[in-house]
DNA sequence: GAGGATGTTTAGTGAGCGCTACAAAAATAC
DNA sequence: GTATTTTTGTAGCGCTCACTAAACATCCTC
């Protein structure tokens, strides 16, 4: 999970995924079936844990809007390169990878949590739910991508503040 | 340039470049002596075309905000999928590629990209310029990557609105 | 200890990568 | 019209990729 994080998906081989196991690549054929079986389990684990910055913001509770500003406050935090790894998993794990198997699994990952975040929004009698996910989901991606760059975790927590302040004010969120 | 733009620049090999040229892989590495030579040549064409969405709105006139979500708008424009290439390939085209040299090349035009940008909103006595900037590589960040995941122009173009609007009001420009 | 099932290792598969030595061909110079 | 330079094509360099056949080691059962 950390490779893949660190590098995305095709830029890590099967050879050193095997190693940092402490195995062979056969053995590793025969726990995980292919690199992109690997990849799903690592996807998993990535959305069950730190990863997961929309469930960590709606376990602390509160209106909509505060949830919804919360969740770009964590990713924030989260974000910035740590370990190597920068960015979210699921967003940019398989940018550009020319493997479609891999490319699929990480598209379904991010549509579900579109699905979650609008689902959350419409839930509680929001108008233009889709909108307000769609504007979350479109400045998580942005921070990841800068996050990638460079972007160390005051310039992505300025952000996050004006795009939830915006998000409150331009949806009238309470 | 249409290559790089839609599948990154891991993915797309010499000899593919050479057969779409119409030339072989020697006079391939005569004419740009690398792969990464013909990038930066794709890289300046791109940033002196249709790729550069903020020159496409400054030419416009007009007071720094409108001049921002212009900007953004026409990025929305732009980037959905065309000719099968999506978003911005300054921002997208070498995300997860392992390549270094190819990698400075791209960060260079980033970088290079906000400055000019943060010089324009700091030359109009805005005060928070920087912040100012990064709100709007971070918008267009996430674009250029929804862009990627097949995102549609309506579909930007409403966060281009809502992201432009709160830029005016959260600064406070004119 | 023998036999069988399990799991790991060695060693490699064919394919593709960026890149290039070398020779054939085309263009230029005299 | 021959000689020289420049350009091009053929073929393949060493390397890495995801992946695997077959030999080897380990364990449990009897």
């Amino acid at each position: 999970m950390k490779l893949f994080h660190a590098r995305g998906y095709d830029a890590v081989g099967v050879a050193e995924l095997s190693s940092e196991l402490g195995i062979k690549p056969p053995s590793f054929y025969a726990a995980f079936g292919s690199k992109a079986g690997l990849f799903e389990r690592a996807l998993q684990r990535y959305a069950a844990g730190e990863g997961n910055v929309f469930a960590h913001a709606q376990a602390t509770g509160g209106n909509v809007g505060a949830v919804l500003e919360r969740t770009l406050l964590r990713a924030a935090h989260v974000y910035p390169r740590r370990d190597g790894a920068a960015g979210c998993l699921v967003l940019d794990g398989t940018r550009n990878s020319a493997d479609p198997e891999a490319s699929a699994l990480s598209a379904a990952a991010r549509k579900a949590s579109c699905a979650t975040i609008r689902d959350f929004v419409a839930a509680h009698a929001v108008v233009r739910a889709e909108e307000v996910a769609d504007f979350v989901m479109i400045a998580l991606l942005g921070m990841s991508a800068a996050a990638r760059d460079g972007a160390d975790e005051t310039t992505l927590r300025t952000f996050a503040e004006n795009a939830g302040r915006a998000l409150r004010r331009e949806f009238g969120l309470e």
